[in-house]
DNA sequence: ACTTAAAGTACAATCGATTGCATTTTGTTT
DNA sequence: AAACAAAATGCAATCGATTGTACTTTAAGT
């Protein structure tokens, strides 16, 4: 009653045909008749047959299928890029796997090795706030497959990244909070190990030197961004007493942040105008409503696997990197607007 | 340059040793001296060896990865409950796959083919809206290995099912709005050939008699329980003229109820007090903030991968049924307290 | 030094599907 | 009916790791 796997073997032996003819048919090749193709098809399904990838990925040495390591897969964000990843692929004939890294280096690395070890085509990827070697992805580019970056850059020689122009985004973010008469705005950012958060940073800096507004480090508060961190940022905020305007590098600690704030009576965005980042789902119900930076995400995604599905494809070892810069767009809403 | 993919072969010829030796060294095989094995591991890190679990699990039977399937990754119970599961997973050493069926009866059915024919080693399972017919599912039973259905309850023959009890928790979620004084109470329900909606139907139910409140089936809203279902459904309690109450059978219609409702300034909870589902993060952040059902998300994904990963081991053909019913709890927000 | 048990290593079959090549069957042409 | 090309099927090696059994080396005991 169990371990009663089916194989082309117990195929073969019913109908008396041999195995390699079996394989033929199910894969539809040109060399099998028809009617012996729909004698084995029968069969098959009576059997309830069910084709071992592993053997036949083992033989081909091909699995159709691409790995995705994302920090998170509930942020709003990521959640979207998948959509688009799995979308391309699907069409494309291929499975995907889908990993979380939680934002450790060794799990990543853990979830290198088992992508590795399980012969995926190819991996895309947007690394771990920890991870600063890239010795686990190398090792994989090495022996295993390609690998395309998005969201978090990271220069791994051949490789292509697919990101948001983050300087710019954050550029425009910080000029609109500027437009609106800020004159001392704080950001909150991320950990400068991360280019991402450090590009970010840069596009608030260069928008200060712009507009001739003195930087002081005091007013860039930096954290891991999450929900608590918010909160303790926006304490740190409420000291200095003088902060008029917030642009942080995610919602999460936006949000929290304004809840904070307004628990303690300060008006948003009279007092304090805040911008965000990531147009996650919740910035459009707070209220009020959260000014934030939308990411073609969906799209980030359907590019970043059309590129790996591209490589993997044209065996021909050009690797050539193919780097996409995409552009995001500044959501105006309540929590910036006097 | 390319397709360097190192076997135990490579070792083996690089040390004049019996692959088979190389392989015991590598498993850490007490067979092998102390010696040989280092002299091994040197030797594979050095060409950068990764097992290819496809041959590995071809020849033992075994991949040590099981499967998951979810409607839909973004959605912060199911998020919630994937953690659950890959913790506990990955301290009894298995890989998790997780897949979503984006509520696709014919993704789901291809998504299970695909996981049968990659042999994983058994199947969590949160079936699709749709899905009514388990044919699928019985045939991975009957060749693949276990499953366990979470969440949303299936009975398919000798499977555990680990669910909250849909019924107590939306009597409890009707009960506290009558006892708020609401006098009229709306259901949203989802699509009735899910059992979990029909079950939360059953529970609005049972507080209405137990009330000797009658049943106005024009009260009860069916739909798919989308964020447009939410407004459309709105719309029709407002016509209604004569709701004071709604209690929605998830977070996302009640929200978006609760928005449309907002801008057509009916107050909430004073007009109409709202109780939701899931505990969305999104609720606590919304105004008035949501009153709903909290389900114990992480521990579901903990008890649904322990009873999978025991039926896992005891190869016992036992298969004995082990479901369990977790209990939820009402968290009343502003929504509902006047 | 010699026997013998224990430790270490090698041989060879195996998992299930694929595929180049060989062979048989079918069908067409004369 | 013979001849031959084309179509259909069969044979056997292969992918990379595992593992029962057989063999060789080491070490211990006397």
């Amino acid at each position: 009653m169990k371990n009663n796997k089916v194989t082309i073997h117990d195929i073969s032996k019913a109908l008396n045909i041999d195995s390699s003819t079996v394989s033929r048919a199910l894969n539809n090749s040109p060399r099998v008749s028809k009617k012996t193709k729909e004698k084995i098809a029968n069969k098959a399904n009576e059997l309830g047959y069910q084709r071992n990838s592993l053997a036949s990925n083992l033989r081909t040495n091909r699995t159709n299928t691409i790995g995705v390591i994302v920090p998170r897969i509930s942020r709003h964000f990521f959640a979207r890029v998948i959509a688009g990843i799995e979308q391309t692929a699907y069409e494309a004939g291929f499975n995907v796997m889908i990993c979380q890294s939680l934002e450790s280096f060794d799990r990543e690395k853990k979830l290198m090795g088992a992508l590795h070890s399980n012969r995926v085509d190819g991996i895309l990827i947007s690394i771990s706030m920890q991870t600063t070697n890239y010795d686990h992805l190398q090792a994989y580019k090495n022996h295993g497959g390609p690998i395309v970056f998005f969201d978090r850059p990271c220069d791994l020689p051949n490789c292509s990244n697919i990101n948001i122009d983050d300087f710019q985004a954050s550029f425009d973010a910080t000029q609109h909070l500027i437009s609106k008469g800020c004159k001392n705005i704080a950001h909150f950012s991320g950990p400068q190990e991360v280019e991402l958060y450090r590009n970010r940073k840069k596009g608030y800096l260069a928008a200060l030197k712009k507009n001739n507004i003195e930087v002081n480090n005091d007013h860039i508060i930096e954290s891991r961004l999450t929900e608590n961190d918010g909160v303790a940022s926006a304490k740190i905020i409420k000291e200095l007493k003088i902060i008029d305007g917030i642009y942080a590098a995610n919602d999460t600690s936006a949000i929290s942040a304004i809840q904070y704030m307004k628990s303690i009576n300060i008006k948003i965005p009279q007092d304090i105008a805040v911008v965000g980042f990531n147009n996650d789902p919740i910035s459009a119900v707070i209220e009020p409503s959260l000014t934030t930076i939308d990411q073609p995400d969906f799209e980030m995604g359907k590019i970043a696997s059309t590129l790996l599905l591209d490589q993997i494809k044209n065996k021909t070892d050009h690797s050539e990197k193919q780097s996409r810069i995409l552009t995001s767009q500044l959501i105006v809403r309540n929590s910036s607007n006097t």
